[in-house]
DNA sequence: CAGTTTTAAGACAATTTTATCGGTTATGTT
DNA sequence: AACATAACCGATAAAATTGTCTTAAAACTG
């Protein structure tokens, strides 16, 4: 499995939010009964993302999360790097340390390769951009959902 | 993390397999001691791999285990599946159950098209070309170690 | 101020993955 | 036949991941 489940539910909240759009405060409850994730669960993941300075939260009624400054500025990967932290993008795909190019283990470029293919699908795209692709209609967030934008 | 441990001790074992060459069979606990992978561990994966057909086993002095067949023929996209099931090739990257074309997730066309790096990384090489690399040297598959072919 | 809504945080439980151990069975050697 | 080697197999344990619950703390409402 490429993302924890951890991160594939932090990416999906994190659309969400990008698909909705706006700086209104959404609730972590609200956005766990749309998305089908356990409400306790993605408070959790929230709350890292909220250490890691990709939402910011409010407390008490009509509050809850939103991206935090510019959506333009976030991408998927810096939501992996903080969840996952960024052993995706840094360590052997064999797990052998100091797997270098001057030590290199019979992979190492071939997953070089593949790996920068990885970083460039999550990086390449901000948050904002994917908002939108979101808003345009035709994707899903959510298993058996047509569109979960809002 | 892409792969298991499970699936990361089967490829190192299986190019070691690959870069000795021959066939003559090479004992478990021989190849857990030069590769630093615990014992038993090890041991249930070859299990695993003999199930899917990629190597043969025989016990008793003398005993051990080889490739099945042509090694040109095995490559590390069959020891993954073996391993760690299809799911990486074939499930949606947001885990996602009926991620298709038709009603697809805001990752879809992208994933598929790293996927298919990854595919490709793991099934164009056989593991017959993947030892004879390690045989001409640089390479290994051990922490520490520079070289693990024999 | 009391009560409600909502995130924050930590403890706890379940599950999966990773790893270890011990005994059994097959094979070869003496 | 007795012994040594080595894979096979099931049970167990440790660790990480995933998920749940309970109590706090903050913010609003009346």
């Amino acid at each position: 499995m490429l993302l924890s489940k951890t991160s594939e539910y932090g990416i999906r909240a994190m659309l969400h939010l990008a698909g909705i759009g706006g700086r209104e405060y959404v609730s972590v409850k609200r956005i766990s009964e749309t998305l089908d994730i356990s409400f306790h669960f993605l408070t959790k993941i929230f709350q890292q993302l909220a250490r890691a300075g990709l939402i910011s939260s409010y407390r008490g009624p009509n509050g809850g999360v939103r991206l935090e400054g510019d959506a333009k500025t976030i991408t998927l990967r810096a939501v992996v790097i903080a969840l996952d932290g960024p052993d995706l993008f840094t360590k052997c795909v064999l797990g052998l340390p100091g797997c270098t190019e001057d030590r290199p283990c019979p992979l190492h470029d071939h997953w070089a390769t593949s790996r920068s293919e990885i970083e460039n699908m999550l990086g390449e795209k901000s948050l904002d951009e994917v908002g939108q692709d979101l808003r345009s209609g035709g994707y899903r967030l959510k298993a058996g959902a047509e569109w979960t934008g809002s």
